[in-house]
DNA sequence: AATATAACTGATTAATCAGTCAGTATAGTT
DNA sequence: AACTATACTGACTGATTAATCAGTTATATT
């Protein structure tokens, strides 16, 4: 892995578990063995890696669903909500980096006067309630799903499955605990 | 208005709109028109004083919803689980700087090294919960709502919620634009 | 009016941090 | 070997910041 690579997965953890205003450039100097001159030679300024760890983050979740989907079938489309939900708690714990980074509000915040940060964050989201949309759509056609508005039902339910891993992440409530009630609550908004 | 309100005040609203890290001692004081030293006067540090701010949002979270429930009536569960989130969308666009304060995550961080500001963060969520759990029970004992798992329940319909507040002080999507399809949902989740 | 307490302030300090720059080391090409 | 471009660094700077403190002003109390 080139020393780029180096720094921006070191500024991934960091901007992730201690926030953007919280890490200095020269601590994740120093957490890749690098001098601090270093880090502003790969990357313009602070932002500018902030800007380009979010990028990889989107890149990084775009492509993990996008495997899954490869590789899953799904016979209905309440089977495939059902998949996309277990698959984002999943994802939330094995890349709990990334998903700490989108529960933080400094992005939120860059993006009001950044498009580069702004389009990022619409991309992620949009993957997101895009596949739950894709799963309602499906379940109306075949069936196994009721009568709903397909893209504001998916927003609520990101929404659920996001608030739950927010929950999780500020130590308040155990996501874990809540699974078969979550998956109860999905069968429920989507019957028939 | 005492001079220390002035300065509680002021703080709530800058550590909301720009983070504690990104508030400086001294914005605080250029706004309640004091020397930065007046704040130590009042406040020991900034922890302190954001342990302040936090306690006062606690306060006038619990004062709110008791307000709301010595007035309003409800003759079913359902209404009561109803009225309840349209109170807390309320809320949440008239008393922003609250809200806005409880989805950064300095709060939560805090908590794990700061007693005080956990417990400020469980009266705040434990408010939000016993009110929905308290409104599913009523809903099961009068038949307007299904058999579910109070507790866990509740806890999701807080976080598909306060998801939603969340997802509009991010600037993501608009919590009002889905308040028809919100109701829906937490009609299907209840549904007998 | 005298005294005491509380409220407030100007000036300062020590530390931290993003960013710069002049220069050195490394690797690839001819 | 000479040349070039890229990768990297140590030393520095100017700005910002939380916190302190000695001292002043305002408010009550006697």
């Amino acid at each position: 892995m080139s020393k780029k690579e180096d720094i921006l997965k070191a500024a991934t953890l960091l901007f992730a578990t201690n926030g953007f205003k919280e890490t200095s450039m020269t601590e994740v100097a120093t957490m890749t063995n690098a001098a601090s001159a270093t880090i502003f030679y790969h990357f313009k300024s602070k932002e500018a890696l902030f800007l380009s760890v979010l990028n990889s983050v989107k890149d990084g979740i775009i492509e993990e669903f996008s495997h899954y989907f490869d590789e899953k079938k799904f016979s209905t489309g309440l089977e495939m909500l059902e998949g996309t939900v277990s698959f984002y708690l999943y994802l939330a714990g094995n890349k709990a980096e990334w998903f700490l980074l989108l529960h933080r509000y400094y992005p939120y915040e860059l993006a009001k006067k950044n498009n580069t940060c702004r389009q990022s964050l619409e991309d992620i989201y949009n993957c997101f309630v895009d596949i739950f949309e894709k799963a309602l759509v499906q379940g109306q056609a075949d069936g196994s799903i009721g009568k709903l508005s397909q893209r504001k039902t998916a927003l609520l339910i990101l929404s659920t499955v996001d608030g739950m891993v927010r929950f999780k992440n500020c130590n308040l409530y155990d996501a874990g605990a809540l699974y078969n009630e979550l998956i109860a609550v999905i069968r429920r908004i989507a019957a028939t």
